[in-house]
DNA sequence: CAACTCATGTAATGAGTTACATGATTGT
DNA sequence: ACAATCATGTAACTCATTACATGAGTTG
């Protein structure tokens, strides 16, 4: 009657799951979207997800297609199965466990009281120049998306929505973090 | 003659150097912070942190002070010896390693092109709650520091002062998670 | 009388990183 | 010659969660 829950997998396998729903595909290619753009939310390496496959095809969720090669090495080429379709479809809309988020700067900021204040101008300046690049770089991307995509009524359930939907919440995370710097920095540029 | 790394300890050991640090702490004390305030940006539970006591007393960097109480259980008041203040001291200047964070709220957003309408509605909606209760609560805790604190011109050594900068981040981070969260709505309302 | 606070630990399991291992092709 | 790309795996280790274990005093 109540809302069972259904956990198939861990998250990586849901993440797993939820990128090879948007097509079939190869280990080492999971490997470098879960690096550079989906790795901006969900990161692992591939020695986590070999052996997370092997599970999600143990478990019936995906289903691979050996190919082979003469030029580069022999590949798998992981597909949904139906029972991966809809594990996927549940978990999606399910309330996501509250996770303990882990700031290590954050961390250094609550022990700046004990530092060297030339050393911890470095250090936020240093942070500053990064994060206004990932900045940067989300907002070239976007600009690809933009009005075309998100202005179209019916765009929630296309994959070009729910890629636009990541990004803005990416530019808004690193503008929000941007902003502090430069507020921590105006506290700190005070010698006196 | 360059930047040697002195890993010392784990993250954990350095946060709870930092807690420590501020007050002499016993273990529970601890606990009690890297689920609350701390835990914001740093989560640890007891099970992590009594073993890490124990190595931050064998690396000679904190002391414990037994205490014996007759109404309730013994305790151990950990300070910090003069190493592990110069450990403190030294880390908190030094970059953040690169950390990958997991967010996966975030993670479901990019699979919600397969998800049913009024179900995604129904996440973004609760989620959208309980940032709004998280940012309010925030916003209560930093309406006593203000003015008061921050306008001081030579704050920026001060504990009142790196607390205040903690919890401005809070701030804007929920409050960017809040703005994000009425966009997507707004999105997912259009129902045709 | 049940749940909560104070107080400290250990054990088992799961998640994640680093390192080990191999090997052809292509570009600098 | 050297590094990078494609391609897949395993092993050792660390980090983190859940569960096990105990026990007095207070609050509802």
């Amino acid at each position: 009657m109540s809302g069972l829950t259904p956990v198939a997998t861990s998250t990586l396998g849901y993440a797993l799951l939820g990128l090879i729903g948007r097509g079939a595909s190869t280990g080492y290619e999971l490997s470098l979207l879960l690096k550079e753009p989906v790795g901006f939310y969900w990161h692992a390496r591939h020695s986590q997800i070999y052996p997370e496959l092997a599970k999600l095809r143990k478990a019936g969720l995906v289903r691979p297609r050996p190919v082979r090669q003469s030029d580069r090495p022999d590949k798998k080429i992981y597909a949904l199965t139906l029972k991966g379709r809809s594990a996927l479809k549940e978990w999606v809309t399910e309330p996501p466990r509250e996770h303990r988020s882990r700031d290590e700067l954050l961390l250094k900021t609550f022990s700046l009281w004990i530092a060297d204040r030339k050393a911890a101008r470095a250090l936020y300046e240093s942070e500053l120049t990064r994060h206004r690049a990932t900045l940067r770089r989300h907002q070239r991307v976007a600009r690809a998306y933009n009005a075309r995509v998100v202005a179209s009524t019916r765009g929630s359930a296309t994959k070009a929505f729910t890629d636009y939907a990541t990004l803005r919440r990416g530019i808004g995370y690193e503008r929000e973090v941007v902003a502090w710097l430069r507020w921590m920095l105006q506290h700190l540029r005070v010698t006196r």
